[in-house]
DNA sequence: TGCAACTTATTGTATAATACAACTATATAA
DNA sequence: TTATATAGTTGTATTATACAATAAGTTGCA
């Protein structure tokens, strides 16, 4: 292997990261970030879920999921259902403006990825997607 | 277009640099933080800058970037060179020691992705390597 | 059954990276 | 020469995060 081609991913990896956490930072679209929106996806497929299963899925420390949830709660955007089997917990529900919201900053982020790839082959598009999902289910198991 | 595509990077995008954040913030080797690590490699590509150059570049506040290169300059990493011709300028100068820590760093760097991408193949190294980088690009000029 | 050990979630505290605003010193242009 | 612009610093605020301590509830076992 060429040592050059991991510099450039190296490289390119560190300035992704600085760039879409600026973009990200600057552009809320609506009432959500990055984080609150990771989390609300995480709701929007696996339905109601806790604090604890949340911090796994999300890989971060529980102190800080129940800060978001607190805070997505506080906007209307999930409420909490008691679990009548461990009455310590909840399930966190996504209401319907959390939904809707959820969908529109989707919709506004999935047309930012529309232009800053219109002009890439949809084959570019594939693999990007392909190796980018990769390259995550690495850094989780490796 | 499928859309499908799309909402795969852009979902991947999000989990990555969650993931990516987490990582560099627990693994400081040495001193260096990502922060830190992309300053100094502009000083080790561009030679010597200055604050509001460094900011440009890194797409930053000048504020922000006075900060690291105060926190650089504590370090021994860098330090600063009056401009003659502007004499509210600096020049920041990459120090012996800065150097070699920017090196060492950058190889654990590569060491950890060279594990992470262990079983991908030249091409997919070269492809994800060439995609970020147009990424990128794409962030910057639209 | 009752206590010890564990678990879920919250809250207190700390840190890091960032931006914006106010300021100082200097440079440039009308 | 005076007004405006610029380079850099510092004060302040925000956001995302982790770790530690704690409250409330659960589980296992003697």
């Amino acid at each position: 292997m060429k040592n050059s081609i991991l510099e450039k991913i190296e490289l390119e990896m560190a300035v992704l990261v600085r760039r879409v956490t600026s973009i990200t930072s600057k552009n809320k679209i609506g009432n959500l970030d990055r984080s609150a929106y990771l989390l609300l996806h995480q709701l929007s497929v696996h339905g109601p879920l806790g604090v604890k299963t949340l911090a796994e899925k999300l890989q971060l420390d529980t102190s800080t999921v129940s800060r978001q949830a607190a805070s997505l709660e506080k906007k209307g955007y999930v409420y909490k259902v008691p679990d009548h089997v461990d009455r310590r917990a909840y399930f966190l529900q996504l209401t319907k403006s959390g939904t809707e919201d959820f969908n529109e900053y989707k919709k506004a982020r999935l047309d930012r990825f529309e232009v800053l790839t219109d002009d890439w082959t949809d084959e570019e598009r594939e693999q990007f997607g392909h190796l980018l999902k990769k390259f995550n289910k690495a850094i989780l198991e490796k």
